[in-house]
DNA sequence: ACTAGGTTTCGAACACGTTCAAAACCTTTC
DNA sequence: GAAAGGTTTTGAACGTGTTCGAAACCTAGT
């Protein structure tokens, strides 16, 4: 990979990089579990920073020391839907090799780990939807993320009995995550008793996403699958120049 | 439909309905003219309300007695966009019945409207991303102009010499639609020279849509054709719950 | 001309995200 | 234990989006 990973800044004095001492390492803890009972109680725009102090036992300062901005407290929300997201596939994947299951189970996996953060979810992708943002799921910040999140569609696919076509099997991955990313997109917008809609947008997509996959092996198809894969090579990250 | 409109407030007196009088009328384009010039010269954040009343010669109470906030002033360039693309649509169209041609045009007609908003345009993105937000693309504020930009596409495909399955020739249209959105989020992260890599998107993704929509009425993919269809017209506005 | 009722304009005041210089605290070294 | 040097904590102060009550202005009716 040629991926130009720019030297990250290895004497850099940010207390987020790793935890120095285990008290400060608690009051980093203390200031966003506060953050998050504040954000699922009165939204995101209803908690000042002045509260989520207030409520961790610590002065606004003493918050930003920790983070460097009110959005940057989400963070921890963002980590929170990876990682339950693929504890939960552990078994699942376990349980089935069919395609299509695994591939339901793992957005309805995420869809569980995000419902009681719906309401502020709106306003933490729209931030992150800015391309400077750190919290954008294409930056460089949330590449681990990322990349976890592509791990576990791969996962997904070695798992399961189907021949993915040579030509898509590399990109595969990819184009699963950016297909959950749609999902998620949806989920944000969707007001609907217990996010019905979205679940409806999976049960219909799932099959044809897995049919999609069966076919990209099929003579007439085969071009579109191979410029498919081209095409995420080509425009891999947008952001670098 | 059931949805629970919750009477758009026949009496309320908004300044933002129509023109009461012409000097109001003016006023409000001083404000919208200097905002908009402010931000392509600082750009949205570095734009100041106070900066944008003092260039409109007005004070900053009189700025929120038209606009009801920052994001709002916004409105006037998306007004602009899909305006700028249906007057270089009309040649266009003129021009060519080919389909790929007309859909590649119409594209890089948006990007030559928005090219001078692009710094910006990733904060209006952004906060139009947000579901409860009036700017979004999908509530029922911009639904004009949504409803603009998707009959420039059903033009798109009237005038062009393709056939469309019987299935997909309804849903077409808003299909392009989504496909342009996708375009446009692509753009708004676009940070290569003159936008470089998007327009390279577009040189790809257009023959590849082109082919798409050919195949769609082959056997093996119509039903596909099919449930793309249904599933639109399903989930057609995430929001009405 | 004067008044009444609505529209438009004003700018001081407010709320909240964020910064910063100084203090408190902790660890290590002598 | 005292000093030195780093880390953590504090809260007052700042900038900016937004609100609000009052003033200025306009129009129409008498």
């Amino acid at each position: 990979m040629t991926t130009p990973e720019p030297t990250p800044d290895a004497a850099a004095p940010d207390p987020a990089d790793g935890p120095r001492t285990p008290k400060s390492e608690r009051t980093r803890q203390q200031i966003v579990a506060a953050a998050l009972t504040l954000f699922r109680e009165q939204g995101y725009q209803g908690t000042t920073m002045r509260a989520v102090a207030a409520s961790a036992g610590v002065s606004v300062g003493n918050a930003y020391y920790y983070f460097s901005s009110k959005e940057e407290l989400i963070q921890g929300f963002y980590d929170q839907m990876v990682t339950d997201q693929a504890a939960a596939c552990v078994e699942l994947f376990a349980a089935s090799t069919d395609f299509a299951s695994r591939l339901r189970g793992a957005l309805l996996a995420w869809l569980d780990a995000a419902e009681p953060y719906h309401e502020f979810a709106g306003r933490f992708f729209a931030t992150a939807a800015q391309p400077d943002n750190p919290l954008s799921p294409f930056s460089q910040a949330s590449s681990p993320a990322r990349d976890a999140s592509i791990a576990l569609y791969r996962e997904l696919i070695g798992g399961a009995r189907v021949t993915v076509g040579d030509e898509l099997a590399a990109t595969l991955p990819e184009l699963l995550w950016l297909y959950q990313l749609g999902v998620v997109l949806y989920w944000v917008h969707d007001s609907s008793e217990g996010t019905a809609r979205t679940r409806l947008l999976i049960e219909h997509t799932v099959p044809m996403v897995s049919r999609l996959v069966r076919l990209s092996r099929l003579p007439v198809i085969r071009p579109l699958s191979r410029q498919t894969a081209e095409l995420v090579g080509l425009l891999r990250g947008p952001r670098a120049g």
